[in-house]
DNA sequence: TGTACATCAGTGAACGCGCGTTCACTGATGTAC
DNA sequence: TGTACATCAGTGAACGCGCGTTCACTGATGTAC
């Protein structure tokens, strides 16, 4: 029970991790499909070939990125949407929450954006699923909200998948935000402003969109005909 | 008034739009960050070197490509936001022009939504750009709609936004769908299925988005203290 | 209309460079006895 | 505990290849007179 590893396994992981942190920052100003095998052993400090012990290929080890983007916020996710109080309160803590982990993880989120429609099929197709999970998991947390009660499986789907969207467009934009303030003359007041414009920004849209959520069954007579 | 052009004018002009057309083919496969300048000539059939009397780079055609893809859509755009009838008459029309559009020029939505979020700066700026006045657009010929008189300037935009959003979102799902019938095995009757299910799913958001919309100014009172 | 010169889109050779992949290797770690 | 052998993460040389960019060029088109 002393080790669990061995010395041998862990030095591997360790390198394994150099690689995909190396290759995490160097996607910051590149896309996958452009990623160099040789330019990540580079910055790690290793030997190109030592590259083919952890990923047969870059678009390999961009699957292994998605995992670890994505893997571990189904639970964050989950418990967000699953969170009782009042709608407004709700709204605002999704939004920090969003905010909060563009902070923590920004290359992440920026590698997620930028291969959700990238060039690496692979990638795409993981991105997709986690996707798709997630969307399903907002799905079965709505079954238990009040607000979606009698509505059927499809709408909540629908309400779901609106939902992950706008998550995306979201952090997309806080990423923005934060880069609006890593610009050399702007400086972090810059920064601040824009993060705020940004929460303001999605509050709103998150509230027209409950909005809409809490009247979906009023019917025709009260939302279908009353345009234009 | 005979010749607008000159043999050699119209000669430049074909190279060129050969050169956008192959490039734009290229891109179906893979991110504007890794396509190689002689592979569009190659494509094109001229030589390398042929490619800087047109574009000082891949990026600059990059760019070349955005005003293309969405440069003419301004109008289009406006007038669909503009048009007039019933509620479901009007989604309706809007997510069919959006269906229609993905069929029309598939590798230019590719290439939109790939390189929103893509790896090279110029550009995602001049995408950022157009979107951004589609935005503004949008927002005006909302400020001319009776369901969102009334409403601020900010709110306006907040509701355009989200509605640009929207439609770069179910763009992205009509090309999927596209693909799926593209697929060895599958064929158009599966396409078909899977073009019909992003309508229902397109529909039926933009019906919700639009019963928040009618719902916006009830007050707190209606919305804002219904929830959980 | 004809001639002499200017323009300039496209050519083709050449360059240095970094790429992905192969291969036989080394030497520390792990295992069997 | 000690010894003999197996494993395997990382090495380093070598390969052929396509890349972006430079340069002086060619020859059709355009223009001035």
């Amino acid at each position: 029970m002393s080790h669990t590893l061995g010395v041998r396994q862990a030095q591997k992981q360790k390198t394994r991790r150099a690689l995909l942190d190396a290759a995490l920052g160097l996607l910051e100003g590149q896309s996958l499909s452009s990623l160099g095998l040789r330019e990540v052993t580079r910055a790690v400090g290793v030997a190109p070939t030592a590259f083919y012990r952890h990923f047969r290929s870059t678009a390999d080890l961009g699957v292994a990125l998605v995992e670890e983007a994505l893997g571990s916020l189904h639970p964050t996710i989950r418990t967000t949407v699953s969170t009782t109080g009042d709608s407004e309160e709700r709204i605002a803590r999704a939004v920090e929450l969003i905010a909060d982990h563009v902070d923590a993880h920004p290359a992440h989120v920026r590698f997620i954006a930028r291969e959700r429609h990238g060039g690496v099929q692979p990638v795409r197709e993981a991105i997709r699923e986690q996707l798709a999970r997630f969307a399903g998991e907002v799905g079965e947390a709505l079954a238990e909200d009040p607000v979606s009660a009698g509505w059927s499986e499809d709408d909540r789907l629908m309400l779901a998948q609106l939902y992950v969207d706008q998550m995306l467009v979201t952090a997309s934009l806080f990423l923005e935000a934060l880069e609006a303030g890593t610009e050399a003359e702007a400086g972090p007041r810059k920064r601040e402003q824009e993060r705020e414009r940004v929460t303001r920004l999605a509050t709103r849209q998150l509230r027209l969109i409950g909005i809409g959520r809490r009247h979906w069954l009023d019917g025709p007579a009260g939302d279908g005909l009353a345009a234009s």
